[in-house]
Parts: C-alpha cells; structure tokens; sequence
DNA sequence: AATATTGTTCAGCA
DNA sequence: GTGCTGAACAATAT
C-alpha cells in the first residue's frame, strides 16, 4: 500500500499516537533493514528521547526527536504502522518494535522486508543524496517546473510518473489511476503529450492523491468512479462503456480502460 | 504449484 | 555521462 497517501496517513498515526512520549527502549528484527546505522547506534540515540514531531517527503516519512537526531522510515512494498498495547494486537511481521514507557509500543511492520530505516540528521540532505524530486504538494511542485521534467523524458508517461527524481512519491497503483483520470493511456509517449494533456496530469495528481488522504486511503470511501474498486481485468469501465484492461508497462502490471484512455504515439 | 504483489536499485545496453 | 529496461531483492497470498 505504501505510497504517498498511505505513508501521509502512516505520518499522522504517527502523530496521534506517539508524539512526547518517552522512548524506552527499541528492539530490532531485521538488521538488514537498517541502512547506514546499526542496531546498535539506533538502539542507544533513540533511548529516552521523544519523538517531537513529524514531516514527509515522498513516500519517506521523517520522525524528529528532541535528540537531534531524525529516524526515517521508507515502506517498501508491504510496510506499515501499528501502535499497541497487548501481545494480541502485534502485527505479524514486525521488523522494528519502539517502546515508550506508557506501556505501549509503536511496531514498524514490513512483511516482504523491502522497507528501509534510517537514522540522519539532516532531511535537506538526505533527500538531496536521494535525488528525490519534489512532493507533488510542495510549492516547488508547479505546473512549468512539471512542464519542464517531462520536457527530456523518452519513455511512456507511467513510467515518468513513477520515475521519483522527477515528481516523487507517485508509485505503481496511484500513477494508473492518475492516468485513468486524464482520460491517458499509460503507455503514451511522454513527449507526444500535448500541453493541455500535462496540465490535467498535474492537477491530476493532486486531486487523486488528496482524495485519497481524505479517505484515509481506505478505498471503500474514494469516489466510485475511480479505478482503484476496480482495478480488474475485464471489469466494465464504470466512467465509459470500456473494459478495463491489463498490461505490464514500465515493468510494473498496469490496469486501464481500453476505450477513454487513448494511447498517444506515432 | 505457479503466479502475483503497492518499491528501489543496479547491471546492461543503446 | 545519460536514460531506459528488466532483473533482483524477500516473503507471502491466492
């Protein structure tokens, strides 16, 4: 599920549930997961300090202690969240486990193991190293500079999307259904986009991510019309009379309406 | 049992 | 050096 909206929902979480309180102690199950710490260094600069506050970039999730230093989550594939009291509600694949001294612990949960976490002390820097491009709701992310990042690009504008030095944070599930929604077929070639066509991805974009956050990322309350329900070889469009087809682009399986979605090449 | 899976990174190639 | 593609990574779920 991790992608912006999910890692924007996982942030808040965060905020309700595990801000000012003391860290007690932390406990890690997957030292491969750890990047550019060790368990260790983690363990002894998280004891006793307190998550102060909280900031997102992408699908990269910061959380800022009264320690300087900064502990950074990224989801993977199949990360997520869950603060807990008792043993019955542990998640089943926990990689990380936080406990506060209420009792309570904050479980970094990540089956298949492709989430990473970090422990840094500049976030400019880190998502500079990390040749990041902007948060689609940063100000930096603006229609001519969007213009401007697909300017160069060669291949189909899925993969552009998904491409995270030019917007970040747009991943598999959420560049389709983008692309649904721009009445543009994923497979298109990016520079034969015409200006009116970019600028309904941009807005795009926006709307679909912050519908999504909206709805908690619970897919039952997004609009009906989206693709996400739907998102189902052969299904009838629910926008058009189309069906909803399959097929691997940019490497990735990629779900789209064969009739509203034209796809744009010469 | 074969196949699929929301992400990132890197080798290989043009 | 650049940029694109596909495989690899890991662990299930169906």
């Amino acid at each position: 599920m991790p992608e912006l909206p999910e890692v924007e929902i996982f942030r808040k979480y965060l905020n309700r549930t595990s801000l000012n309180r003391r860290i007690q102690s932390v406990n890690i199950y997957a030292n491969e997961m750890l990047k550019e710490v060790s368990s260790l260094s983690l363990q002894k600069n998280l004891k006793n300090s307190r998550f102060i506050k909280t900031n997102r970039h992408a699908k990269y999730l910061f959380a800022y202690t009264d320690h300087h230093k900064i502990l950074v989550l990224h989801f993977g594939m199949t990360g997520s969240l869950k603060y807990y009291r008792n043993d019955e509600a542990k998640p089943g694949h926990i990689r990380m486990v936080i406990n506060f001294s209420n009792g309570y612990h904050l479980a970094y949960d990540c089956t298949r193991k492709l989430g990473k976490i970090f422990l840094i002390n500049d976030e400019q820097k880190f998502v500079a190293k990390k040749n990041l491009g902007p948060d689609p709701f940063s100000d930096k992310f603006t229609l001519p500079k969007f213009r401007e990042m697909l300017s160069d690009k060669k291949g189909t504008i899925k993969s552009a999307l998904m491409d995270q030095s030019a917007v970040s944070g747009i991943g598999n599930i959420y560049s389709d259904e983008i692309l649904f929604n721009s009445n543009i077929h994923p497979a298109s070639k990016t520079e034969l986009l015409n200006d009116d066509q970019i600028k309904k991805i941009y807005q795009m974009i926006k709307k679909v991510l912050n519908k999504s956050i909206e709805a908690g990322t619970d897919i039952q309350k997004m609009p009906v019309k989206y693709l996400l329900m739907n998102r189902m070889e052969g299904n009838n469009c629910l926008r058009c009379p189309g069906k909803i087809r399959k097929k691997t682009i940019g490497g990735r399986s990629s779900y789209f309406c064969d009739r509203h979605q034209k796809e744009i090449s010469e």
